[in-house]
DNA sequence: CAACACCTTTCGGAATCCCAATGATTCGCG
DNA sequence: CGCGAATCATTGGGATTCCGAAAGGTGTTG
């Protein structure tokens, strides 16, 4: 799954092909239109992660939609990154005051556009940013303590989190019983081995739901590990 | 009381003499510093809202000094914007993947770096830049104390009040009560941490009246955080 | 000084955890 | 291949921890 859903609102062709492609390969969701109404309209209907708003597009002006979209609920979080050719002061002030996160000049570059970008969302989504731990399908927001598996949220208990957050932290290492009540359950818990086997039970249960394939795997003699397979 | 505490780390005399002025005007309390060694003792005794960097200072490089900020618990959240001579995309890249969240080249205007000074924290600490918070249909205004949620007026009690804003400020993030405890009632209170419980309940009671869908999310043996669900 | 609003502590109930016993699976070896 | 031994999976119940609702306390205001 995608890191992030960008809405793309630029009317210049060539430059949009561009953008479109660095930010696929960012692994972003990108949606790309040409006309501000559209953009208000796919804003409201799929709520994206960040927007890249042109100045000058067809339908409304770029500060017209930025002001739009702070208006209603859904999307007033959204952060904001203009994009332009008027490189005037005054249009860069204009700009920010309306309530856009970031305003860049053209020409810049797309790799530092990426970076911006980036800035903005560590700010705004650290989940999305990176501070988030992934594996295959599986994600985990550490400071929000949510797991999604597909993007569907998984309940957990506290011990079955801190469980899976070990594992995603080092994926693939097979921890025995003995290593998972040190690193887990703390360094001075006199607590049965066997019961790692319940929690490991209750964790695979909770991803697994559904009749997904199981990514922990029992390492005969040795303990558990991280593994989607292959 | 000033609006933000800003720290300036700038060895050009000039420069930071004509920043102090800006910034004081906009009600900004100011403390400047050159040296880049300084600057971190001075963040860690008093945490500030947002720091201006200058990418060459006295002491540590402003790459360091940013690096060194992010790496300590109390002065990792803090905004950072990079002041440089050096227009180099890479320089810049280098600076944003650092952890600033701008980075602005000289010459620029001051009206500038007010406005971009605004915008990060207008996304980093709404309620310091004279902003509404929002939060789904929920929305406060800072100024004048007062909540709605889908246009219809909630009182609060000022404890409520302070929670509820501590929230909206990090939305999704999961506080434990202790720190809670800390955030909104302050560092030197001893409470007990049960009556965050209760003060949580009330807040919940105030803003579910009439049936609506509960937002405050509790995260068993890890506290609570402000989430619509999704 | 009485009424009020707000804050804190207490206590019952529910979610979660740990353990032990039983059933299932895998492995080693003749 | 087949049998025994070892390891793992599963289940249910008792103990524990943790959260939520009501009662009790404190300060403030008119």
């Amino acid at each position: 799954m995608a890191r992030a859903r960008m809405l793309l609102v630029e009317d210049d062709a060539a430059l949009a092909e561009l953008l479109v492609w660095h930010f696929k390969r960012e692994d972003f969701e990108v949606i790309h239109t040409i006309d501000g109404e559209e953009a208000l309209l796919l804003a409201r209907e799929k709520v994206p992660d960040i927007v890249l708003l042109d100045w000058m597009v067809e339908g409304l002006s770029g500060i017209e939609v930025c002001r739009r979209l702070r208006r209603s609920p859904e999307t007033a979080n959204v952060p904001i990154i203009m994009l332009t050719a008027r490189g005037e002061e005054a249009d860069r002030i204009r700009g920010l005051e309306t309530g856009a996160d970031d305003y860049v000049t053209k020409p810049f570059s797309p790799r530092e556009l990426v970076a911006r970008v980036s800035a903005v969302l560590r700010r705004v989504r650290p989940a999305l940013a990176g501070e988030a731990l992934t594996y295959a399908d599986l994600e985990m927001d550490t400071v929000g303590h949510k797991v999604r598996r597909g993007g569907e949220v998984i309940p957990l208990g506290p011990t079955e989190f801190r469980l899976l957050k070990h594992f995603l932290e080092h994926p693939g290492h097979v921890f025995s019983r003995e290593r998972l009540l040190d690193s887990v359950w703390g360094h001075d818990s006199d607590i049965e081995s066997r019961t790692v086997d319940v929690h490991i039970r209750r964790l695979r249960k909770a991803i697994n739901e559904g009749g997904r394939p199981d990514i922990i795997r029992t390492v005969r003699s040795a303990g558990y590990a991280l593994d989607a397979g292959n």
